[in-house]
DNA sequence: ATAAAATAGTTGCATTATCAACGATTTTAT
DNA sequence: ATAAAATCGTTGATAATGCAACTATTTTAT
């Protein structure tokens, strides 16, 4: 195997990018095609709202994994949307709690059926256990490169 | 395992996207630290270019999995930091071909040597069959997806 | 009790991505 | 031969990211 090879078309860090890439872009074009305006972006904060109601935007960023000046931003859009709203913690006022509106709630199982889909396409054809020790592998790499990142 | 912890913590989407933002910061950082003024972005164009020096627009859009218009910037910044050439095509006036500069070259063995230590950091304590099944596993993911991108 | 430090969220700036529209050029179809 | 279609690169609009500076509020340390 070439150098180039090594560093580009089989390296872990051109793989995990251009299938991230490319599930991002799937993603995205399934919620426009069934008539839905939320980006993946915007899911990303929103299926953790599905899980747990009523977090701070630093909760968010936290478990999103994201900028907390990219979670404000995002959260303007969704709040725009009429999809969440934000509410000042009465017993913290630097916090603000984020709730969904119910037209948000309204749509949580045909979001979450779509992802449910595109998860499916990606692990078609693949065992069960394959897929089991790519995610593992995944974990470790992460770690690996997360802990020099701190 | 909950149906939350399905498609987001252990969702395949949520793991090779992780993985990919923390290796693209990484790289950065360990470009800036060495003194090269290059992001992961612009790499991934310089990469090409170092296997193969000249290439039209299209092409490093192509192998960069890039949109061109995203490479017309790119090359635009590359170009401004004499790190590139864009000459146009004296058989097809339409296509623009894209040089290293010497700068450029002089710096390579440094960059490749670089990305070869990150890719050394990702793959820390990880059997060497293991990256290789998930290399494996992450094209099947890819090529399932993006079939159904087209 | 109060000054210093920490925390939550916002904003400005720079970088990058995607999409669609556009001009210039080349290829094709009749 | 020429009109239509395709291709190459650019530009504008919109969305998203990361970092650092900033305000407001709360916690801590003395």
């Amino acid at each position: 195997m070439e150098k180039f090879d090594q560093i580009i078309d089989f390296s872990i860090a051109y793989l995990v990018g251009r299938t991230s890439r490319s599930i991002i872009k799937r993603l995205g074009k399934k919620f426009l095609d069934r008539g839905f305006d939320v980006s993946y972006e915007q899911w990303s904060i929103l299926v953790h709202l599905y899980r747990k109601d009523g977090q701070t935007q630093q909760e968010l960023a936290r478990v999103a994994i994201k900028d907390k000046a990219a979670v404000t931003r995002l959260l303007n859009i969704l709040e725009k949307k009429n999809i969440v709203l934000r509410i000042t913690d009465r017993h913290d006022k630097r916090s603000k709690l984020i709730y969904l509106t119910n037209k948000a709630k309204d749509f949580k199982p045909a979001l979450i059926e779509i992802v449910e889909e595109l998860l499916q396409e990606a692990e078609q054809g693949i065992p069960r256990d394959e897929i089991i020790n790519c995610k593992k592998t995944l974990n470790k790499i992460f770690y690996n490169i997360d802990s020099l990142n701190q």
